[in-house]
DNA sequence: ATAGCTACCGAAAACGTTTGCGTGTTGAAA
DNA sequence: TTTCAACACGCAAACGTTTTCGGTAGCTAT
């Protein structure tokens, strides 16, 4: 087992000090051309790599960005990370990975940890917790140390920093237009409760395209789910009460819950009710029948932001204007709408 | 913009030694009550936090965990990732991930890139590329500097390291069995080329089930899928020309793509065909029928790399003695299967 | 008075880099 | 022969820790 060579290492074997090394791997006119040749030689023998937690210290940037998120068995995320990854390699960027496990507390420990050196800047999407107690303190604490944060999907607007979201509100909008332009009367709403970011700005989508298109917003058409396990009885009761020919759904899980619960109550899907999710993932690709979703594009989101915070990180002045990129998002049709 | 504050920063602030500071922080007896309680006062006050680089570089260990799989949208390795995650959490450690996009190159950089002090030791799946080209220099070299490495799911003999993985021909076994002792006789496969590893141990298990059950093996109920992109026709072939009244898919996409072809046929599932799928992911959870599937548990699975990994790290001898360990399937019946 | 002890604290090395500056040697110009 | 530039290289500091080894008071015991 040969340990990793240093430079402390090449020097003493080929009798040069430690400068004259690292000068004559960066290849310094300083230093004889001989001399660079034989160092540069024997260091390629070596197989010899400058260690980066050394030029982390020295250089005070690890070229790491730490990823925060709730979870990472969702599809959904699993593409952001996807495309911050891809676009932090192309800069030379690693990404560390936390989850928050939708806890605040795990969110700020992990907060802490690699704020304590082991990355340049954060990119994030809070926690259902984080969300609720809105406390943001760990957030500012790393931004007023000069760490960047870019937030992603569920942000806020009391810290500022760089956000990248899509329009969640015209994108719920336009879903809703468009059961309305098929002919729909009677459409419902499977939301989250609240204080999810995203849920509510996708029901005041809902409820905009009702009221432009002059049709009455009835509450007993909007069911908002707490807890997904025991959602099935509140679907059911819309579906049976209200009788809705429409329903537009803000995630994946709740489309596809629908769908099932209609099916088993003898409502065909699209014939009867025609269903939209949100999130073009595994599900609605695969379910029977497919499903039409407002389709979020996660690897853009990722490399968006990737690219937002590289860039904050790589800007010499600071700049204290900070940008919110909204990512365009479009409506997949397939089988759970129908085609009238 | 208050950046982090240092020891010396607090030695000068305090008008004592950096020496001093850091024994105070770190409770040592040889300082006196009243010093301590100062200086612990004024670091907790200033939010002190001991810079993570400047420690991975004086005890030689980051706390770190380099990951490296071949893709993070896939919802296996994404619970590989989330076990991974918990236990190096539990243990004071983070984890660092990195894509191979299935390509050799990128492999090679990514370990290359972290085994310059970036982490402590790898856990990794190897990339398709890699597996075809059986070249694991890469590898070897990292063990060699005495990084230890968990391979895990797509793994190799060929290299001596720890390893987990699941017994895929047991699996295929009990799954058929399965069929058998539902009373299936004419049970069908649909499985992978031969080249992928656990695709060709799992038709292992298939065809063992049967003839230990003294069921002839149907070189006509067997079909390799290339291309997963164009496997209908073989699959409608195997459904329409042997009418089997079981099938065993060697992966979720393969059981969905047959059950659809199955409706379009007006063949019923699970009446006139049972269908049983592998690794438990969303598909199966969620279509419609929901898919009897072994599962094939990721969090464990992870969770059992990084246990080993870390053990290995933090034993004080080396020890020569590689351990494969199987984590356990099973079986978990839903809608695809008939309850006869 | 002096040796020895205890209690408290500081200097410095080490981890592996990079880099500004100092220094010695050489050769050529004056 | 002296002077000076050019060249080639080494020294040392710095990044932020931890830890070993001394060192200096003040006190006790002889």
């Amino acid at each position: 087992m040969k340990r990793k060579v240093t430079l402390k290492q090449i020097a003493r074997e080929l009798d040069v000090s430690i400068s004259t090394v690292s000068k004559s791997l960066r290849n310094s006119p300083e230093i004889s051309e001989d001399t660079r040749q034989k160092v540069q030689a024997f260091a390629k023998l070596y197989n010899y790599r400058p260690n980066n937690i050394a030029l982390s210290l020295k250089n005070k940037r690890t070229k790491t960005i730490g990823i925060i998120i709730p979870e990472i068995v969702h599809h959904f995320f699993a593409t952001v990370i996807s495309g911050i990854e891809h676009v932090a390699n192309e800069n030379g960027y690693n990404v560390i990975v936390c989850l928050s496990d939708e806890s605040f507390d795990k969110e700020v420990i992990n907060m802490d940890m690699l704020a304590s050196g082991s990355t340049d800047g954060f990119i994030m999407s809070l926690s259902k917790e984080t969300q609720q107690k809105k406390d943001f303190h760990h957030i500012e604490e790393v931004i007023n140390q000069g760490m960047p944060v870019v937030m992603f999907d569920r942000v806020t607007n009391e810290v500022l920093c760089d956000k990248v979201i899509i329009d969640d509100q015209l994108a719920a909008y336009e879903a809703v237009e468009f059961f309305i332009n098929k002919g729909c009367k009677k459409i419902g709403l499977v939301t989250t409760v609240d204080y999810v970011s995203v849920g509510k700005l996708r029901t005041d989508g809902y409820i905009n395209a009702l009221k432009d298109h002059d049709m009455k917003v009835n509450e007993d058409m909007i069911v908002k789910i707490e807890d997904i396990d025991n959602c099935a009885s509140k679907i059911e009761k819309l579906l049976e009460e209200q009788k809705p020919d429409a329903i537009f759904a803000v995630n994946e899980l709740f489309a596809v819950t629908t769908i099932k619960l209609a099916n088993k109550m003898g409502v065909k899907v699209p014939e009867d009710l025609s269903v939209i999710g949100f999130t073009d993932g595994i599900i609605s690709k695969f379910s029977t029948p497919t499903i039409s979703t407002i389709s979020q594009n996660g690897i853009k989101m990722g490399g968006r932001a990737a690219k937002m915070l590289i860039e904050r990180l790589e800007m010499e002045e600071e700049d204290e204007l900070y940008k919110t990129e909204l990512i365009e998002t479009h409506l997949v049709e397939r089988e759970s709408t129908a085609t009238l």
